[in-house]
DNA sequence: AGTTAACTGTTAAGATATATACTATTTATA
DNA sequence: TATAAATAGTATATATCTTAACAGTTAACT
């Protein structure tokens, strides 16, 4: 089914460009709706779960991020990093951990925040691949290809 | 750049199907961003205009749309449209009209709505023109095609 | 007619996002 | 060294989004 037979438009964004643009969109946002689905299964939202993604794989030797650098990798607004680490640390999800530069935190995760990244992130991974696989490799790196290009324009 | 070096990510995701579904995810974010910004100077937000741009163009003899259809087509909660045609009601942008099924509420632009309309949709077209441009008119097709594959798998 | 089911909009609680302004700390520079 | 600039995190106000529960209206069905 097409974007427009989907959401039930009648006429509008006939140019080819709009319709590109709500393409991309629409499909991050039924992908994110998913993702979120899965995740609070387990009793923790899609943003949470990407916090404990990029502490897991981003951080040097597990020692941790600070908030300014979840920040970054996320690109999310530095003022709501603040709140989302305040529901995790009261979820025993992550710790903040003084350092040398007393400007920064660093966030890393519990026992009970790894063992539960432990337990869900090999199930996402199938999610996601099961997802893709709506089309072919080649199509993928094209798509990859593609948006590269318009989002760095 | 790509995408993992915008981010500033060391590895991890290097699988080929998560780093399609980060890049929708993160160009979605991006281009929303932009949008946002843009509209922002006009004092409304990219989704008030999208409710904006969904009354002008998808109902019927400009008869307007019930908080439903709005829901349906923004792919957005039924909950979520009442409180933001509360602040659009609010900023005079459209009105509340009843309707012969006393369920619905219709939604109507004001003339303040249509004034603000009609001045901001054509500078926001060109802004996507431009910003599509980053690609070729084939990308763009194959873009919409690979992305209704993803999305309605 | 009367009951049930479906639909619309509202409310409430909670999560995520923005911008702005502020404090504290560190770095750069005159 | 002293001042300015940059950086990190927080506080606040506002917007958007989710789910769940609820009330009123309409449609379907016995």
């Amino acid at each position: 089914m097409s974007l427009k037979e989907e959401l039930g438009l009648k006429r509008g964004f006939n140019v080819i460009e709009h319709e590109a643009v709500l393409n991309i969109y629409f499909t991050a946002s039924k992908l994110k709706k998913r993702a979120d689905e899965f995740f609070r299964k387990f009793n923790v939202t899609d943003v949470q779960f990407n916090v404990m993604m990029l502490l897991h794989y981003q951080s040097e030797d597990g020692g941790g991020l600070s908030q300014a650098q979840l920040s970054k990798m996320m690109l999310v607004n530095r003022a709501n990093i603040t709140s989302l680490i305040d529901r995790m640390e009261k979820a025993e999800l992550v710790t903040r951990n003084s350092s040398d530069d007393r400007r920064y935190n660093i966030i890393k995760m519990t026992g009970k925040g790894k063992k539960l990244f432990g337990k869900v992130e090999p199930l996402y991974g199938k999610l996601v691949v099961e997802k893709m696989s709506a089309i072919k490799k080649g199509e993928q790196k094209q798509l990859i290809a593609i948006l590269e290009k318009v989002r760095s324009y």
